[in-house]
DNA sequence: CTAGCGCATTGATTTGCATCAACAAGCGCT
DNA sequence: AGCGCTTGTTGATGCAAATCAATGCGCTAG
């Protein structure tokens, strides 16, 4: 919760290519950098923001793991996704200037603040900020259509495999290992996003585990046999 | 697939408060009126654009009814949305500037055809269209969160109730029956849409039927205790 | 008018996952 | 180190929805 004033510059961080346009001039880089306000550091367990607070502005992860999750006065739950470094969380407040889901660090972390305003203002005069905005949205939306399709559709095992797939690429963009991860989430948190209970998930870790498809360790997952996780998301590609 | 070069002005169209951001100026709204290159009609059955087309344009709904769907190699279809008059088509593609699901009319449409260049174009000099393309992707991306919600914690009846009710809401901002609806799709569209079967579909509108809730004669149904469907979608309150 | 087809309904049966329940393991506390 | 708490595992049972199957309705086209 501690704000902090640090003036730090996008042009220098190392996580640019994941949240900035590539390719800017001089004068844009200097523009851009104007977005970041400040910075945020948030404890794990606590909120970046709740449901129905002001919305003001997007904020980009630069360390640690968050969750985004809606929940409904009759006590439903559900988790709407997971975000890592060079992730962008706030675009569900643009429409109503006002958060509709909780924001909620899973470690402890830190993200730039960047006032919506700013962004939009900046976007106006640089033409790849505007573009990257929209497709950081656009992207957004591909990707709750892919959970769509994995919550309509899919059974339990291929919903965790595609699950692990997904996490697994992403951190290896960002320089980590692809057969070894550590989940920053518990098992009722999984089963939230991927619409199963915790039981369901911890007995698929198992059954993969049996058959030799992945180690798990507690939150320790060691991928064994990534195409098998590939041939249950997609069954008829034989290898 | 016919393509018009009627010049219709957004102007004058009677959609214009569901497309277009209110409260522009005259020279403004003669910007606005050059995003629309022209008008395509869609026969009911054929598609606006398909999974992997290359992305140009977004598409306003003026008349009909879409579905857009996603389908995987294995066969597996997930219908992603249902889209009427004044409703944005497209915004998946422009991530990746291509397409990445089918858009299909439901009946005879037609579109307003957006080339997205210019879109980037005039919002960069009219803050209240750049202001208004933010607000209808995140939009999108606040209603994907609620289906997410839907399929991932909701029962067959619940995700029904709150389909119909979604539908209908929707349908009474366009000036239509509050209680009355001509489904535009098949059941197994539905169920696609809410992640269950054809046969589960109808047999939750029978029971609906059964319970006094709604009437149905085919696609036709009409509401007789909307606030029965409301307490489904959320239990705990009782009327 | 009637044939044919797509769409919808309804019934019987199966099944995947939820639920209920007990216990184990790891972790932060004092 | 020992305690309690949160998190995870595993087993037994039940249920909602899928599946399989048969029939009916209402278009549209001949």
């Amino acid at each position: 919760m501690l704000k902090e004033t640090i003036k730090v510059a996008c042009s220098n961080c190392n996580l640019r290519e994941l949240c900035m346009p590539l390719g800017l001039t001089d004068t844009e880089l200097s523009r851009v950098d104007e977005l970041v306000t400040s910075r945020r550091s948030i404890k794990r367990g606590s909120t970046l923001f709740h449901n129905g607070e002001p919305f003001t502005s997007l904020y980009a992860v630069r360390t640690g793991f968050f969750k985004t999750s809606l929940s409904t006065e009759d006590g439903r739950d559900q988790v709407t996704g997971f975000q890592m470094a060079g992730e962008i969380i706030g675009l569900d407040g643009i429409v109503n200037e006002h958060h509709t889901c909780d924001a909620i660090a899973l470690e402890d972390a830190e993200v730039c603040v960047m006032p919506f305003d700013r962004i939009e203002e900046i976007s106006r005069e640089v033409g790849a900020l505007q573009k990257h905005v929209h497709r950081i949205m656009s992207r957004e939306i591909v990707r709750e259509n892919g959970v769509m399709l994995l919550l309509g559709s899919m059974r339990a095992e291929e919903r965790l495999a595609a699950f692990l797939l997904n996490l697994v690429q992403r951190l290896q963009a960002r320089g980590f290992s692809r057969t070894e991860l550590i989940l920053r989430m518990t098992r009722e948190e999984i089963g939230s996003y991927l619409g199963m209970k915790l039981e369901t998930v911890s007995r698929t870790f198992s059954r993969f585990a049996e058959e030799g498809i992945i180690e798990v360790k507690q939150r320790h997952i060691l991928i064994e046999d990534a195409e098998a996780l590939k041939r249950l998301v997609n069954p008829q590609v034989c290898h």
